[in-house]
DNA sequence: TCAATAGTGTCTCTCAGACAATATATC
DNA sequence: GATATATTGTCTGAGAGACACTATTGA
């Protein structure tokens, strides 16, 4: 007969009751990013109920252990109710876990990043918030509380966001899907608050491999500019020098 | 009188049951890097409990959320309990958070790592262990099936350790308090599993200002070598230009 | 033809790699 | 002095910055 304490794998986790023990609460925050205006915003939804309570915050929300498979679900579904938009670029940031981060209980969340061009986002307010709004983003400062840490963790996110655009192609994810070399020279410009050489630029992008001619020109200004594309199936390209920022 | 839906935010705090939702099980584990016999090394503890009893597993455990203030905390203390060491250099990683990750329950792990000079630790095995080791780690490869997903945990992360390797001095935390620049480069070149020229690797670490002369020197081999320490205060340096690994 | 915007030519600078050379100890 | 290890001198090359220059359109 097998002793109490070696019941065998499947017995222990059939008998295994997690209500026994206390433990904290997790929940997903998304950071959802987008350009235009010539500014970084950033979304934010407007609380339905406590706490913090009609103040504005992050898109999050609770882990369904019954809906989501894993901890992107969380983000993706809660980035879908309030964009409609299924694949955006996601990247999980950090996570924030402490006893008094929010007054309820010890509660953990995993923040991720989200970068969209504002052109496919139809707005939702869904049922947790009573407003939501693009929030503008001006020389790295957030100009307004948000609720929990959201503040603090916006903040955060900004500084991580605009570092990795000194040597990655992220920014690739904030302009449409056809661009012209300037608008993306555009967008590093306004996550960087800084200009950049245009020849120096190009010549980064271009040597990267990660972009191509469609074939095609953007009219509507005086010269007409080449429309580029995205290079199917190539990940983020991470460059051997950085973008030497004067201000750093 | 109040209507129900707004009792306010102390009432409505008070009045909340965390119970009443099913949540995911959160826990930390922390992946500890040292270097020796030019190799890098990760610490493992063998489980003394089902799931995966008797298997090798990353040092963690759940969050304590009476003892742990905030997430750092429960990797600190269960790395404090395996290896007697209180102020490592610790960064958080990443946190995997699914369904069936864990055979119990939907389960959250934060992933740290560690790094840590050898000399300072003292093994200690711990209540929930019933062994405990260094394993070495070669060519990046992970030679021992681990329990849960820490295999493929421990995988990525040490990808992620020789990726920062190519543009941080993050290796000043894998060796002694003083070291010569000969044994700071040995722990690189383990690193990136590659040799690196003296005179470059010299000339990137001296003028980045992380480290400063002790006056002493290492006696011992032929010609005595100057010992150094980090520089007091400093963060982690992040190069402009990466190593420029040949393998890549 | 002018103004505005797109895009190029080319010089310099910095820092990494390569590798030969020098320095300082023990034997 | 021979040898092993630590340390330096210096040339080359890649890629970033600076900035003047050319190209292509609409008005």
């Amino acid at each position: 007969m097998k002793p109490l304490q070696d019941l065998g794998e499947k017995e222990f986790i059939k008998n295994y009751d997690p209500a026994i023990y206390e433990r904290p609460n997790a929940s997903v925050d998304t950071v959802i990013y987008t350009v235009f205006d010539r500014a970084l915003h950033v979304l934010l939804v407007r609380r339905a109920e406590y706490p913090f309570k009609n103040m504005w915050s992050l898109v999050g929300g609770f882990i369904d252990i019954h809906r989501d498979s894993d901890l992107e679900s969380t983000a993706k579904r809660k980035l879908y109710e309030k964009t409609g938009i299924n694949t955006p670029y996601l990247e999980q940031y950090e996570t924030i876990g402490s006893k008094t981060r929010d007054p309820r209980y010890w509660s953990i969340t995993t923040v991720y990043f989200a970068l969209l061009h504002h052109s496919k986002v139809s707005l939702r307010i869904g049922d947790d918030a009573v407003d939501i709004k693009w929030m503008r983003i001006t020389n790295n400062s957030v100009p307004e509380v948000l609720a929990f840490d959201h503040t603090e963790i916006l903040k955060s996110c900004c500084g991580r966001l605009r570092n990795k655009v000194l040597y990655t192609s992220l920014p690739l994810h904030l302009v449409g899907t056809t661009f012209t070399l300037v608008e993306l020279q555009n967008v590093y410009e306004v996550l960087l608050d800084e200009t950049l050489d245009a020849k120096s630029f190009r010549r980064r992008m271009l040597s990267a491999g990660v972009i191509e001619e469609t074939g095609k020109m953007k009219l509507g200004s005086r010269r007409p500019a080449k429309l580029y594309r995205r290079v199917a199936g190539t990940n983020t390209h991470f460059f051997m020098r950085n973008i030497e920022a004067s201000s750093y």
